[in-house]
DNA sequence: TGCGTTTATATCGTGTGCGATATAAATATA
DNA sequence: TATATTTATATCGCACACGATATAAACGCA
């Protein structure tokens, strides 16, 4: 276990080079799982949000998932066009957009339950070490977030 | 006004969702951080790449950044646009570009030297765990990379 | 030498992400 | 009631990322 603590270190010893690219290899395996059931890694992840949570408007999705509306609105027109889900504006407030799963989005959901098990799989690591890694990723991620928007997190 | 408690979504439980939100996050924070200097995330890499190893071309600042050609050639277009870099066809191969850091570009690295240390001030994170979670990720990139392309390591 | 194959890079099309801006509905305020 | 402001979503433009494909140079081999 060699500890390099230079100034200018290699690409590999940045955090967020390894953020980054192990976010380019996920997505890159996901492509490969997704591909026969023609999603996209953002559109699952769309698809998980609404199995676990139910029925949400655009704005709690991109709470969710930490996404603008202008990354979620086009994303969920291509979800519509497949028929994964349903966008309908409420009549209580006619601003909000409503998103829910349709009946194939359901059952696509079904199927997609041999995904994350074939993922964590390929990790090659052990249930409770993915946890921890988890855990200081949202950890990391929460401290990145105040950093960043200073006037948009002051929901509360 | 909305209360949107982020509550504990089972989306977090996911490594896959914590390196994507951690990703996201990184890059916002980036953009804010490189936006003086006319940078995107991707092309700062490139800067750092180079600086680290010197001249390359195309194809091993790919295998360096995880990259694709597809992806590298227009970002090095742009960056040579910027008069950044250089881009050459070599004498000896007239099918290999080397890449290299202009003046310019070596000047603006010095100046980009500010930037590391307030990407790790914004993690809230000692540098030692810092450097244990960077190293997780990287096993874990190295293991989803085996899982994905199984033919293209080979030539080594 | 001739020619099929491999290799390095480039081009094209699609799908994210996001800053800037637009639009319409709801709300606040005079 | 009228209007300014806020809010929720959508649109636009640009920059990645990558699969599929193209192109030209280098190589292999009869």
């Amino acid at each position: 276990m060699t500890i390099t603590t230079q100034s200018n270190p290699p690409l590999n010893n940045m955090v967020c080079f390894s953020v980054y690219a192990a976010g380019l290899a996920f997505n890159r395996l996901y492509r490969g799982l997704l591909e026969q059931f023609g999603l996209t890694y953002p559109q699952f992840l769309v698809l998980v949000a609404l199995q676990q949570r139910g029925p949400m408007n655009v704005g709690q999705l991109g709470d969710a998932l930490y996404l603008e509306t202008n990354t979620l609105t086009p994303l969920l027109q291509r979800m519509q066009k497949l028929g994964l889900i349903t966008r309908q504006r409420t009549v209580k407030d006619e601003r909000v957009v409503n998103v829910a799963l349709s009946e194939k989005g359901l059952k696509l959901n079904i199927e997609l339950g041999c995904v994350p098990p074939q993922v964590l799989e390929a990790t090659h690591l052990p249930i409770d070490e993915i946890s921890a890694l988890t855990q200081k990723l949202n950890t990391l991620a929460e401290a990145l977030r105040e950093h960043t928007q200073p006037n948009k997190r002051i929901a509360l």
